[in-house]
DNA sequence: CGCGTTCTTGACTAGAATCAATGCATGTGG
DNA sequence: CCACATGCATTGATTCTAGTCAAGAACGCG
């Protein structure tokens, strides 16, 4: 039986990286087995340390992963958007979620307790390969940052971090390219292993050049090939 | 029909994380694909960028991953020993391979092609489950090395990686653990992102203090306590 | 024994962290 | 509506970690 939630939400999950492509007897198996939940901007979906009980896959809104060090300094690993998969990494392992989920956005999502995604799975064998292939992804794009964090100069990882922000959740307005969610100067620096005061003179320093506006925790992107030719340490190209 | 051959494999691949917990079936099946190289000390497995086409368990020695920033500097991503798999991550996309594969030992490798393990994993689908698993815990590894290059100075840094080095390839003499590979300080340098000349100082500096001894491409830890220490950035008790 | 690597050490520099003071919004309550 | 508290951002002064460059020493190999 097939009710309008359950019509909303498959077309929601056909759209999710990890059902995309599955077959349709997957997601109504899936479906029934989902817990739908909301929370409100600004509160903890999880934290560093608690059993993984749960995978989530977003449908709306904003999540950021962070994780804190022994001396409580936070990382922001990175942000969800909607259709990306939560918890995935260890909701087959019995462990505890290494990172803290927390809202920046009113957020609904989608749960399944890990013992029913581990039956999907096993019933469905490409859920699995399917599953397998997105941490695959995910994997290579942390080396990547891995790599940038190892070799690149503070200016060069926030202007990569912008940009990536901007694939993310980047929204046209009439003077550029806005970063669609807040944005402190203190995330910036927890995203690129740095400080707020380093992010701030940055900042500060593009916007004088043109290349960006800045306002409280908000960011728009005015030339972004200058920001990418930045980024990408190429020689610049004089007047 | 199970000749010597196949015996001693078995009895390798059980060990083997992927396959470890597995149903014999699954080793049974997996055997006759699998594709036996080796390679000398010093040469490549697969260069980054080449198209994934096979995925490797490591059966002896050892191989170092590495990726090239557009600079063409050299980052470590990691040391592999036996019975870590190798290309995993990409066997099951359609993509290339995100590092080089180099051997810095004789080794020797099982291998199979992705469309092998691919069927595998659908026919057994415990064994997608298997690598999803192993996959994750490289992934929260991978997350927890690059929270270490964000927040901590180049000393803990490779306070940290000797430990995992010895870890990974201790082997105990009369005067401490040595690291029971070649180790140049380059190496340590693009393994903790930062130059040989840092590591050289630093190295020598604990030398002196009795902590560890070195020699060409060799490093043996003494006093491992006080390496934690600095690692974990404890407060060192006076004399 | 000479050659190429690897390693050490010193001098210098630059990038970024730290500390401190202040400005600027935003929201709150009297 | 204004005074105030709070959180975010800017900027300058200073310090220091670590990178850069250069010269030479030590080691291992053919």
């Amino acid at each position: 039986m097939i009710d309008r939630w359950d019509v909303t939400a498959l077309a929601l999950l056909a759209q999710a990286p990890l059902f995309s492509g599955q077959d349709t007897a997957v997601l109504h198996a899936a479906i029934p087995l989902a817990q739908p939940r909301s929370y409100e901007r600004g509160t903890f979906i999880f934290h560093e340390g608690d059993p993984a009980t749960i995978f989530y896959i977003l449908q709306t809104g904003r999540v950021r992963l962070t994780q804190l060090t022994a001396e409580g300094q936070q990382v922001i690993i990175r942000y969800l958007s909607p259709g990306e998969g939560l918890g995935i990494i260890v909701a087959l392992s019995d462990t505890t979620y290494p990172v803290t989920a927390e809202t920046v956005a009113d957020t609904q999502l989608l749960g399944w307790y890990k013992e029913d995604i581990k039956q999907l799975m096993l019933q469905y064998p490409s859920l699995a390969l399917s599953g397998l292939n997105l941490i695959a992804r995910r994997f290579v794009g942390l080396q990547a940052q891995f790599r940038e964090l190892a070799t690149e100069r503070v200016e060069q990882r926030v202007a990569r971090t912008l940009l990536r922000l901007v694939r993310q959740a980047g929204r046209r307005t009439d003077t550029g390219v806005l970063i669609d969610m807040p944005l402190s100067r203190q995330d910036l620096a927890e995203m690129t292993g740095t400080t707020l005061y380093t992010v701030s003179r940055i900042l500060s320093k593009w916007e004088q050049a043109g290349l960006i506006q800045t306002s409280r925790e908000q960011v728009i992107i005015c030339q972004s090939h200058e920001i990418v030719v930045i980024a990408e340490d190429l020689p610049k190209r004089d007047a």
